[in-house]
DNA sequence: GCATGCAACTAACAGCTGTTCGTTTGTATA
DNA sequence: TATACAAACGAACAGCTGTTAGTTGCATGC
């Protein structure tokens, strides 16, 4: 009977969570079985039944995980008496890093958040569209103080968002520039083009 | 007995690649069924097989399509006497133009293509690899010209290739600006921040 | 009117899917 | 040593998967 290693500071269920994470960044959410997950672990597929409710649990983790983090990076930010340009930037620089330090995660979330199945679906779609939506309006209060060029907010919000999806393609690089550059090179690029 | 409407312009074929394209959108290649592409096609699963080898096939069709599109005109681009930094931006309006009038297909390829299999896979991939390439080194080719800024090429075309797929959720957004408008506020903070 | 062939059908396949069941095992506590 | 409980197991499920086989219907060319 083989057991699950749990780490020292993490539930089994966390093990099969990040396993999932794993997978289903690799092969995709519907194409990712649950025996496959089960071998991943080390277990046989029924035993992961002690630890979790249905794999669409294991999505719901990993999609509300992702976006509790930007919404309440995103509060932060808000709050901070930073310009607008500034708290763009902040958000930018936020979403680098994460897809430094929790890639998978965070593709999996972009890419599989539709095989959500109601509420939870909806639940998500809201908050990605609020977030957005959130960000557009720091967008346009930098434009009407003269902080940000005079562009469509909504666009730059699209581009910067997909944009910081180009890091999963430096991750399986070969020649890969340091974490550092990376984001000093996107910050540059993104935040400067758009400086009044 | 219910016929595949052969539009006056395509065989048979091409209708049911049409209907996989706008499927394998909406729900992912693993998800859409060949049950599902028949009933969108108005006819029984098994009767796609008269037309078609397989399912992949379909989304190799799809896949070596869009690349095939994006190599030709990025030859035509190469070959034209612009500046480099017109060239970029050249590229980049085409991508935004693919995505506003073929965006299924090129969501679909740049979305699913991990599920062809060899040698179609390393095929795609390699011709990906290539493409990526051809642009960083133009972009680089205007840096040492001081057209460009001096970035980090391999990152320029990271950022605009996942930022023109932000066009997605523009398809499906509500408050619409026009496309001619989307496609020059893009240039617009894309291109300017790149220039010297 | 008859043959040809395309393209549709129904039925079935073997294999995989997520999940449930009842049972057994191992470990910690008493 | 006995008890209790978490967590593993193998077997099985009903349903879906892509695909094949064999057959039937319809339009066309002789």
């Amino acid at each position: 009977m083989a057991k699950i290693k749990s780490k020292t500071n993490g539930t089994k269920k966390e093990v099969i969570v990040d396993a999932a994470t794993r997978l289903f960044r690799e092969k995709g959410f519907k194409a990712a079985s649950m025996r496959d997950l089960a071998e991943a672990v080390g277990v046989e597929a029924a035993s992961l039944y002690n630890h979790i409710q249905s794999k669409e649990e294991l999505l719901q983790e990993i999609c509300f995980k992702v976006a509790n983090a930007f919404n309440q990076k995103c509060d932060e930010i808000e709050a901070s008496g930073l310009a607008n340009i500034r708290k763009v930037e902040a958000i930018l620089r936020f979403h680098i890093q994460q897809m430094f330090n929790h890639y998978e995660m965070v593709i999996v979330a972009d890419r599989e958040w539709r095989h959500l199945s109601d509420p939870y679906l909806s639940n998500y779609h809201n908050q990605r569209r609020a977030y957005r939506k959130r960000i557009a309006g720091i967008i346009e209060e930098g434009i009407s103080n003269k902080e940000i060029k005079d562009v469509d907010a909504p666009t730059v919000v699209l581009i910067m968002l997909h944009a910081v999806n180009g890091i999963e393609s430096w991750h399986r690089s070969k020649e890969k520039i340091s974490p550092k550059q990376l984001e000093e090179n996107m910050v540059l690029i993104m935040i400067e083009g758009l400086k009044a």
